[in-house]
DNA sequence: ATGACCTATTTTATAGGA
């Protein structure tokens, strides 16, 4: 089984791609965020002729996030349960007996900032809820646009980014507290060659030039662990004209 | 080189992303 998440800067735009990459990688399930469209404009036309089941949460303009599966989605959940947001960053749904969570997590522009402290209360109530959902979910995945590094092995430049927007004390203290839960960073689990990054900037030849940051992750629970056996970042489409500027990350469950 | 992008918007500049 093979589940995967994106982050595609724009259904719109992108539908052609995503449908491209699951022709070639029939994944079980594929969690997008940064759809930038309303619910009444999302393609499920399009999946459900490519053989997927989905769940979407639209807004317009900005973020919105959607789960596309192989077999059918139960108990789904909308953003953070008590959490009053105006933003549609999660959802998260039961697809063969795994709780799934797709979320993209708030980008926080910079310490100090009205969006950064947004970012922290967002995590602090992802953290509540996902410790409830994981008590009564032993199987669980929490992937997506993190817009956190775990550390300056997931940066180009650590120098000249130290203590930046996606790379603060703050933001990696917090990505710690959500694995301290019980969870663990599948692309950590297996070997990868330095400088292994998911996303790259548009600008200054980011993609070839490797300029690029980990800030899409997958982390599963210690039950899930036991039955990873892979955990890869897809670069191929990032070559793509017109490309979104995240990559997409897929692990393999036993 | 003090630069370089992309998407969406009641566009013709601005906001937001990361």
């Amino acid at each position: 089984m093979k589940l995967a998440t994106w982050n595609v800067n724009s259904l719109n735009v992108r539908l052609p791609q995503v449908l491209d990459w699951l022709a070639t990688n029939p994944v079980d399930v594929l969690a997008l965020q940064e759809l930038k469209l309303t619910d009444d404009k999302f393609p499920v036309q399009a999946f459900t002729d490519a053989g997927y089941h989905a769940q979407w949460f639209g807004q317009k303009t900005y973020n919105g996030v959607a789960l596309l599966s192989r077999s059918p989605a139960a108990e789904v959940v909308r953003n953070i349960p008590g959490f009053e947001d105006d933003q549609s960053r999660v959802l998260c749904a039961t697809i063969e007996g795994i709780r799934v969570i797709g979320a993209y997590f708030p980008n926080g522009q910079e310490r100090g900032s009205d969006k950064f402290a947004y970012k922290m209360r967002w995590l602090d109530a992802l953290r509540a809820w996902v410790q409830d959902e994981l008590s009564r979910h032993p199987q669980l995945v929490l992937m997506g646009d993190y817009n956190i590094t775990f550390d300056d092995a997931d940066v180009w430049d650590p120098v000249g980014l130290h203590e930046t927007i996606h790379c603060t004390t703050e933001e990696r203290t917090q990505l710690q507290s959500l694995v301290a839960l019980g969870l663990h960073d599948a692309h950590r689990l297996f070997e990868h060659p330095p400088k292994t990054f998911s996303w790259w900037d548009y600008r200054m030849l980011g993609f070839q030039k490797n300029r690029g940051l980990r800030i899409d992750h997958i982390l599963v629970s210690e039950a899930l662990r036991a039955r990873t056996s892979a955990c890869e970042i897809d670069r191929a489409p990032r070559k793509n004209k017109q490309p979104s500027d995240h990559a997409p990350v897929v692990i393999t469950l036993d």
